[in-house]
RNA sequence: CGGGAGGUAGUUCAGCCCGGUAGAAUACGUGGUUUGGGACCACGGGGUCGCAGGUUCGAAUCCUGUCCUCCCGACCA
């Protein structure tokens, strides 16, 4: 009662804040544009930076940790760089405060000004590359291949609580190539990685792209991206991957030798991901009861609530709970065996409910005389009463059968939401009364692109990977064009 | 950064217009009865009213400034 839920149909942004807030997940800071993670939801990130952070070791990175400070000349070294990011960047101008002499707490030292000003990172291309410079020599260094997981600041005039924080946490890829080649099927091979990361454990499907040069990364070459669709229609760019050409070995000046004794400008790549993809898990699954966790990353896979009826039963009920929980541990399922007695079944239920815990079994007395328990699946609400005989191997299978169901129902709702317009009439009805992506012929030119940004608000997400070849003409300006790319108003 | 709304008990909010002992529900603590979808009874603890100034005999209430949050826009992962 006290923890309702606005439903989605009612205010789908207000829906999101209250189950972030309400499931625990995070809490509005005293920061502007910062929030708190809350252990439910750091759990979360965990989780997600187990899986990926596996996936990074199994394609050859290692880890590495770069300063959070970058000194403002870096940042000017790539012109298209800098154009990027100036614009939301936190500044560090001293180093020292003292006692106000009005007797008004601290104030900052004027005696303590920095001679150069330090830039907090919003990404470490510069002062990673400035520091690639001393670790390269030859063709014998080459692939570098380092991820860091750290923290960055972007100062962003609007926030929401994991979609967009003026500080968050992600995890950066930057790589050293000898060849053009290598460096592209690297970035490629990182948009793979995320997309399966997403699509596998998040139970999020996603489209892989590339970004038009209006939307691609500061400095870069190429942009690939994974982008999923929410429940509201809108779009989210979940990953980005970026083969950076020559640009930061130029601009910071990193050559090797190749074999036949020639300096040589390396090749480059970054890529990341962020707690974005919280917010992103939190709208792609759940419902107006509250979130809706897959198993793969659920901080709790299973809770076990004991339903009493008296205090006979009670010793017996929460023995037999307590075994089926080292049942389920020994399977490697995360279980929780909730014996509060402070609140009651329904209060449990409803609480559970809304974090998003997959499984939940409910054991009374009456289970007890029958050998069986029952069993509710969050996804689907879904009440079975199952036998107590190999309870554990069932409930693993359903964990299992959760995660697939998740991604199905996603991956239909999102199939059933890229559709194809032929015209403009019908490519500003879709937007306005469908959503999802639409799919559609653009003439290719930044200016159509921008027009079609002002009319609509949405943009070109990508121009999916191997994207059929398809004679057309612009949704817009009639001119020709060779192949469809997907459009939709996005976060 | 523009427009709108808001900040009072852990939480949701009333009180503010019209200045005069700070309230409710819920949550929390203790005891008891309970427990198959958000239990009930009794007693109890808890708020310098976002912060800082000002007006006043007196400010949650009026004035000024400032910080933070939400929604809509411009910007962006």
């Amino acid at each position: 009662m006290s923890k309702e839920i606005t439903s989605r149909a009612q205010d789908y942004a207000q829906w999101y804040n209250d189950l972030v807030i309400k499931g625990g997940l995070a809490d509005y800071s005293a920061v502007r544009g910062c929030m708190v993670i809350k252990p439910y939801g750091f759990a979360l990130w965990e989780n997600m930076q187990a899986g990926l952070d596996r996936m990074f070791k199994d394609t050859g990175h290692v880890n590495a940790y770069f300063p959070l400070f970058i000194p403002k000349s870096f940042l000017s070294k790539e012109a298209a760089h800098v154009e990027g990011f100036a614009k939301e960047c936190a500044v560090v101008t001293h180093y020292r405060l003292k006692n106000d002499p009005n007797g008004g707490g601290v104030v900052v030292d004027p005696e303590a000004k920095l001679e150069e000003e330090l830039i907090i990172r919003p990404t470490s291309e510069t002062i990673i590359w400035n520091t690639y410079k001393d670790w390269i020599q030859s063709y014998r260094d080459l692939p570098l291949l380092i991820n860091q997981w750290c923290n960055v600041v972007r100062w962003e005039m609007r926030t929401r609580l994991f979609l967009r924080t003026a500080e968050f946490l992600w995890q950066e890829g930057h790589t050293a190539h000898s060849t053009k080649e290598e460096a592209v099927a690297e970035a490629e091979k990182m948009l793979d990685v995320y997309a399966t990361f997403v699509e596998e454990f998040m139970a999020v499907p996603v489209i892989r792209g590339i970004k038009t040069i209006s939307e691609r990364f500061a400095g870069a070459e190429d942009t690939y991206c994974i982008e999923a669709l929410m429940q509201d229609g809108k779009a989210l760019q979940a990953g980005t991957s970026h083969f950076l050409g020559q640009n930061f070995a130029k601009a910071f000046d990193v050559k090797f030798l190749n074999k036949e004794n020639q300096l040589e400008h390396v090749w480059a790549t970054s890529w990341g991901v962020s707690t974005r993809l919280v917010g992103a898990l939190v709208m792609a699954h759940s419902d107006d009861q509250g979130l809706i966790l897959p198993p793969k990353i659920a901080p709790l896979q299973v809770v076990i609530v004991p339903v009493y009826k008296g205090d006979e039963k009670k010793a017996e009920i929460n023995a037999k709970a307590k075994e089926i929980m080292n049942q389920l541990k020994n399977l490697g399922v995360r279980v929780k065996f909730d014996d509060n007695d402070n609140n009651r079944p329904g209060w449990k239920f409803a609480e559970y409910e809304m974090k998003g815990v997959p499984v939940r079994l409910a054991l009374g007395a009456r289970d007890m005389e029958k050998n069986v328990i029952e069993v509710a699946r969050r996804d689907t609400k879904e009440k079975k009463v199952v036998s107590l005989d190999g309870i554990a191997q069932y409930v693993e299978g359903l964990l299992l059968d959760i995660q697939h169901g998740l991604f199905n129902k996603a991956k239909a709702y999102r199939d059933a939401h890229i559709t194809q317009a032929s015209n403009w009439d019908e490519f500003e009805k879709l937007l306005d009364e469908k959503g999802g992506f639409i799919s559609a012929h653009w003439d290719g030119t930044a200016e159509t692109e921008a027009t079609i940004k002002e009319k609509t608000k949405a943009t070109v997400r990508c121009i999916p990977l191997n994207n059929p070849k398809e004679d057309g003409k612009c949704i817009l300006t009639g001119k020709p064009s060779t192949q469809r790319v997907l459009f939709a108003r996005a976060y």
